[in-house]
DNA sequence: TCAGGTAGTAGGGTGTATGT
DNA sequence: ACATACACCCTACTACCTGA
């Protein structure tokens, strides 16, 4: 339906001329394409949309070449709900069966204004990899099943993993077995997560592609596709150019000047990477009201 | 050829913002 | 008050290079 054509030629003509300035495309993807009211959620994030948003480090090795420094963590594990959910119906792979994964470079002793974002790869995770995740959350699933949640260990699975995640003065947790008794050990919390190993492969299609407005739509067929796409793969095809065509102008540019970029606020938090990728997605909220 | 450097993997842990 | 989402930080162990 979009394909070929401007959004312009193929939704608004009108509406998008009466708008003026930077970022009205998302803006009108969204409202537009997506039926989002953006003025009554000013923070819609693509999550909504079924897109998970994924900001990650990588590491220079000593022979120059970029490597994945650590695991993508993806959501928290509930112990008692998760245990009678089966993979496609579970929170992992509704959020991240489709994610957008902006890499940047780690760099120690660097403050973190001045490292790099070099990669941009829109990533739907490939029927064959899905596969494997899935038994690996089988795996996972039935030793919390088992009562052996306390024994889960990243090294069980080959994908997707069960990494351990917590706060300080954390406690273990308690969770319920099938039967409705209660474990009898408690287990400290883990979240599933993209093992290295799986991040390669994204890192390997970024670097052939080139991974500046790059994506992986492969695995984009019939029969498990989340609810971003509701209708044609057409569709899907034209929402990740006008998409990625938003990271286009921003690549190459450092934290700082992307903060200048956006008047964002510099925070000290460690999802501040998070906070400025958002602030690109959303642009229209804030260039709109300039 | 073997000792030291490197990288991959696993494991444990933390800070800040925000939602319920 | 507490849990979750954001990553982010650090260490240990192992296997694999690599150059004196």
């Amino acid at each position: 339906m979009l394909l070929g054509k401007t959004l312009e030629e193929a939704i608004a003509p009108n509406v998008i001329e009466a708008r003026k300035g930077k970022g009205r495309l998302g803006q009108l993807v969204e409202e537009y394409f997506f039926g989002y009211d953006v003025n009554s959620n000013p923070d819609a994030d693509f999550s909504d949309a079924g897109l998970e948003l994924k900001v990650t480090p990588l590491k220079e090795l000593k022979n120059k070449v970029l490597a994945i420094k650590e695991r993508l963590v993806c959501t928290m594990i509930d112990y008692d709900a998760d245990q009678s959910k089966a993979f496609e119906e579970s929170h992992v792979y509704l959020k991240c069966a489709y994610m957008l994964i902006l890499f940047y470079i780690h760099e120690a002793d660097v403050p973190v204004q001045q490292l790099l974002f070099i990669y941009a790869v829109l990533w739907q995770i490939p029927e064959k990899d899905l596969l494997i995740m899935k038994q690996d959350y089988e795996k996972i699933i039935a030793k919390i099943r088992a009562g052996k949640a306390h024994e889960l260990s990243e090294g069980d699975t080959t994908y997707l993993g069960a990494c351990r995640k917590g706060q300080k003065g954390d406690t273990d947790v308690y969770y319920n077995l099938p039967d409705g008794t209660r474990a009898a050990v408690p287990a400290p919390k883990r979240a599933f997560s993209l093992k290295t190993q799986y991040m390669r492969t994204i890192l390997e299609f970024a670097k052939k592609t080139g991974g500046q407005g790059t994506y992986n739509t492969s695995a984009l067929v019939h029969g498990y596709s989340p609810h971003l796409i509701e209708e044609s793969e057409l569709r899907v095809n034209s929402f990740e150019d006008i998409l990625l065509n938003r990271f286009n102008p921003y690549y190459r540019m450092s934290y700082e000047e992307l903060v200048k970029e956006f008047h964002a606020p510099t925070t000290g938090a460690k999802s501040k990477y998070f906070l400025v990728a958002n602030e690109i997605l959303t642009e229209s909220h804030t260039r709109a009201m300039m």
